[in-house]
DNA sequence: ATTATTTGGTTTCAATATGCAACTAGTTTT
DNA sequence: AAAACTAGTTGCATATTGAAACCAAATAAT
């Protein structure tokens, strides 16, 4: 058995993980933000099996999340880059990312940091708020289902 | 072989999501959010097979993202409910959510909206931040690895 | 120009994970 | 007391993953 879609979904969490949410899917996301490009960088840094690199790829590119170019360097090969649908995933990368930092990593355990480039500051923490700039919790939002 | 585990990494993201990047693990989550509790409650909203739920459940509790307590109305079941540590999934769950919405659905397809439950409107769109407030973008942000 | 190496895959194979259905012990409802 | 529900477990078929071998085209080295 394939393992279940999420696609039809109607909750906009589900159908995100149906197409990020396989394994590998959102580092090799991570990496093209750090302006990785090549499938033998990708290969290299992130230690995955090549069937399974290309199988990833090709369905990233699918869903519109990577796009193929010519390399920029004038040699014969691709690149894969991010497109705007990429990009905007930086807001989860940073979530998961901030949640990692927090949770996941004993005391003085070292790891790598995500920093504004432009003063090599750390970021602000992201919180969820209410447009009235409320910061919420878990017991503050509710969950309406279409058609309510 | 098992799938390779992103635990040892010294990437907060990929460690982040070897605990809640398996299949099912983030949607169990996310109804844990809106109130779920129960074995059978999950199983039912979820559609998935009760094995796997069983595994990803007693990972869940092992990892302290769920804790197992018994039953609020007495009876002789237990509940499963968010940790703090699970609750702190909100904001990546709000941009995945947020995600979705923008790029998920074709214009005018219906699906579940996250509101705040004090005025019911919608949340604040998340933003990554720098300390002073700038919005960033990929193109604004670096990954400095330890011991540099 | 010829050879060696790198790149970007594809193919094959074994191990593991997923999904489904059947089964079960204990609990609750009728 | 019987029926139905709960929270699983077990067994099986199929999918997915990962490792390694293989390969053609492109690039670099000699």
């Amino acid at each position: 058995m394939k393992h279940k879609s999420h696609q039809d979904s109607i909750c906009p969490v589900a159908r995100s993980l149906d197409v990020i949410g396989e394994w590998w899917s959102l580092l090799i996301v991570r990496d093209a933000m750090i302006g990785v490009k090549r499938f033998s960088e990708f290969e290299r840094r992130l230690g995955m099996a090549k069937n399974i690199l290309t199988a990833r790829l090709k369905r990233l590119v699918e869903e519109g999340i990577l796009r193929v170019v010519p390399a920029s360097d004038g040699s014969a090969y691709n690149e894969y880059e991010l497109t705007k649908k990429g990009e905007d995933l930086l807001p989860v990368m940073v979530t998961l990312r901030q949640w990692g930092d927090k949770y996941m990593f004993r005391a003085g355990e070292e790891h790598s940091v995500l920093l504004d480039a432009r003063d090599h500051k750390p970021l602000a923490e992201i919180a969820v708020r209410s447009t009235d700039g409320r910061k919420l919790g878990v017991g503050d939002v509710e969950v309406v289902l279409p058609g309510r």
